[in-house]
DNA sequence: TTCAGAGCATTATACTATAACATTCCAGCG
DNA sequence: CGCTGGAATGTTATAGTATAATGCTCTGAA
């Protein structure tokens, strides 16, 4: 994970997600609109309750409804992805497209690289269609271990 | 899910799994292989908490961690997959290979069918390899409507 | 005004998973 | 034989994840 202007990425993000609400008319209310801002900060997967305690902290509800109601309503924009293995939530690095998101996790470190795949993989659309099964959502999950964890022989990178 | 001989097709995944075991040397207790069973009976996916009570019932304890210990060892051999999306489990269909799985799920009956693709799709290879990402598994997951729930217009399917 | 729908607040509860520690069993070895 | 170390299991407790259910508020359309 290299350094990059962090606050222009966030920004930059931000405003396409605006964008893309006002233009599909929906709702991009101030706590959606906070919860996508602290996933983005974080920058990592963050789980339920640290989402929701972190939009707790900022004056927004403690309850899990609150938070759960914003992901939902994220995920569906495609503004963000659940990362399955982690439980957890993470700001989509390409809103600008429909995707297949794909993960690389480290078992170590559970740090998330979200990677940029074709949209469903050719192999398993094929079979969908062999199946007869149609495809809303799909996703790729790699678990292994990061360069950063691998170098260090396990131990956490920082 | 066409009908075929259930029986049959639990037996025959049953000795390959004892057979691979004792090949790797590793504990094929009690527990373990008639978690299996279950597994391989339900020919769905499983919640944990839906294994446990099966276990339970057929007196093997009733605490969590007898679930999630043979659970465990199952998916660290690869006779089961875990379906991150449902937090489920199911039997692997393709014992006899070591495979990246792929999982079409339908939202509306949460029917699980595994399908058999490439193992470790190239293109998250690449992406991986260039990131300097060592994968040890990875597993595509689909969301989308069966055949069956397709044609009955989002009714439960039988 | 009335109504319907979206969003949100609140309470309670269901479901998923693991930590931590005690116990048993068995194989290998002095 | 008796010890010992590891694997498996038993047991209790708790952490973490997610949703059901109900009602309120606001706003825009009829």
């Amino acid at each position: 994970m290299r350094p990059h202007d962090h606050g222009d990425c966030i920004r930059r993000v931000l405003d396409e997600a605006e964008r893309r609400a006002a233009e599909d008319k929906v709702n991009f209310t101030p706590v959606r609109r906070h919860a996508l801002e602290i996933l983005l900060e974080s920058h990592a997967a963050l789980p339920a309750y640290g989402l929701l305690k972190r939009l707790d902290a900022d004056g927004f509800g403690s309850q899990p409804p609150v938070a759960y109601r914003a992901l939902d309503f994220l995920i569906e924009q495609g503004f963000v992805h659940k990362v399955e293995r982690l439980n957890a939530f993470v700001a989509c690095m390409y809103p600008h497209e429909t995707h297949t998101p794909a993960f690389l996790i480290c078992r170590n470190c559970r740090s998330v690289a979200e990677t940029c795949v074709a949209p469903t993989p050719a192999a398993l659309r094929q079979e969908a269609r062999a199946a007869g099964f149609a495809i809303e959502r799909s996703v790729m999950e790699a678990e292994g271990l990061c360069r950063a964890c691998a170098a260090e022989g396990g131990a956490p990178c920082s």
